[in-house]
DNA sequence: TCTGGGGTCCTAGGACCC
DNA sequence: TCTGGGGTCCTAGGACCC
């Protein structure tokens, strides 16, 4: 039987912030979206106050005044390689592990059973470790399929069961089980969303226990084989395997909102071969090729009074390729296509689609040379690697960027710049 | 003034094939 | 009078996740 443990870090961003600037050790911290849209993070006293996760901060500015919130852009430099850190210090406990987002991973814990006094002091272990090497607080959910690991999680977080931080099912009798179950809202079950829940609860199914106890087979023709899998596996049955290699991306999407509204095409052009070479270099970096192109661009949504329009159109290639200027070629022709001068355009975005991997390359008659055009790529990555992002690109993706995303209240590099490491001054 | 970005999976329906 | 069965591929839309 396998035994799932989930590890997910708490308030994540927020934390990592908080990390570097000891002053705000006790003090609301909240971390924005792009373009300092929405609050995506909150400390533990920002939720203590209240505040809605998702909202968009211009809402929420005067509240924040008067609560004293810190606010920061995101930083995903910082993120991302904290995260990295997390798992490097994760995968000491078992090789097998799934990476299942920037601040959660399953580990499978079957081969320590036996090794360890018990699980839940594994789970105490990872903890302890993760809060003295990093300074993060994690909550680990322990449990034999991954679905009631994640609850496990969940009553972790709560302190539902169990000591605060970890939570341990495979002790749990039948009959605390039931118990506490019966106490969960079914929403809170991992794939059942907003949908679903109100659905459920239409059917008079209110609780985590009722959703375990309902026919799965009536659930299935219902909704979907996605839910039944999900009953079974609150049952105890594992449906759901780790995912220790990541399987290579179906598609891949690159899209921002802008820092102001863009009226003119040739801004436009600039923002999409910019968002081309960022997909293209997470194409070749995974060693696909796309096969078609998508581009999309509209205007302010949350603006009906002023004129709308918005427009995709998705491109098949004549020649699989990953070459930054052939789809930046192809992106241009669509954008040129679907543009209407007049709009005040608010986003636009790129995506890659059709993607297979290099070594089924079809060859061509009439395309670019491929050994030049991979040569060229290897070196473009290579040097953008090394110095950073952006630091050499086509023409196309212009100069300037004014209409580049608001961040203003991004910290700093801590880690990944050298610039902006952290200083520590000794009276 | 100001409202994120990036993914996956499933289903239904239509076109088409033999 | 009477019109099959089995299958694939594609797309759009809807749900979910972080």
């Amino acid at each position: 039987m396998p035994i799932f443990a989930l590890v997910d870090c708490n308030n994540f961003y927020a934390s990592c912030e908080k990390l570097f600037n000891p002053k705000l050790k006790h003090c609301p911290v909240v971390v924005l979206s792009n373009n300092d849209g929405c609050v995506v993070a909150r400390s533990a006293e920002v939720k203590a106050l209240g505040i809605a996760m998702g909202g968009p901060w211009f809402q929420l500015r005067d509240q924040a005044q008067q609560h004293g919130i810190v606010a920061f852009s995101s930083n995903y430099a910082l993120y991302a390689d904290m995260s990295n850190r997390v798992v490097q210090v994760l995968s000491g406990f078992t090789p097998q592990l799934e990476v299942y987002s920037i601040d959660e991973s399953f580990l499978e814990l079957s081969g320590v059973y036996g090794q360890t006094s018990s699980l839940a002091a594994y789970g105490e272990a990872i903890r302890q470790r993760i809060a003295d090497w990093l300074g993060l607080a994690v909550c680990v959910g322990i449990a034999p399929t991954k679905t009631l690991a994640k609850l496990a999680n969940h009553c972790a977080k709560k302190g539902l069961f169990g000591g605060a931080g970890v939570c341990d099912f495979t002790t749990a009798s039948p009959a605390e089980l039931d118990r506490l179950f019966e106490h969960i809202e079914v929403g809170e079950v991992w794939g059942v969303g907003r949908k679903i829940s109100a659905r459920l609860q239409s059917m008079g199914i209110h609780s985590v226990r009722q959703l375990r106890d309902a026919d799965a087979a009536s659930l299935r023709s219902r909704f979907s084989v996605v839910l039944e899998r999900t009953v079974r596996e609150l049952r105890g049955d594992s449906c759901m395997d780790l995912e220790e290699i990541t399987p290579d991306k179906q598609q891949i999407i690159s899209s921002r909102s802008f820092g102001r509204l863009l009226y003119n095409l040739d801004e436009l052009e600039e923002a999409v071969a910019s968002y081309i070479a960022k997909a293209a270099e997470k194409l070749r970096a995974q060693k696909s090729l796309a096969g078609a192109v998508q581009v999309y661009l509209r205007t302010n949504v949350f603006k009906p009074e002023v004129p709308q329009y918005q427009r995709a159109v998705m491109l098949p290639l004549p020649e699989a390729t990953s070459d930054t200027r052939m789809l930046t070629q192809w992106a241009l022709k669509v954008l040129r296509a679907i543009y209407r001068p007049g709009f005040g355009y608010h986003k636009a975005g790129v995506m890659l689609l059709d993607l297979t991997p290099l070594l089924n390359r079809q060859a061509s008659f009439f395309g670019v040379d491929d050994a030049r055009s991979e040569k060229l790529m290897r070196v473009l990555d290579g040097i953008n690697h090394r110095y950073g992002r952006n630091t050499l690109r086509l023409g196309s993706a212009g100069v300037t960027q004014s209409w580049q995303m608001r961040r203003e209240h991004l910290s700093p590099g801590y880690t990944t710049h050298w610039e902006e490491v952290p200083v520590v001054k000794a009276n």
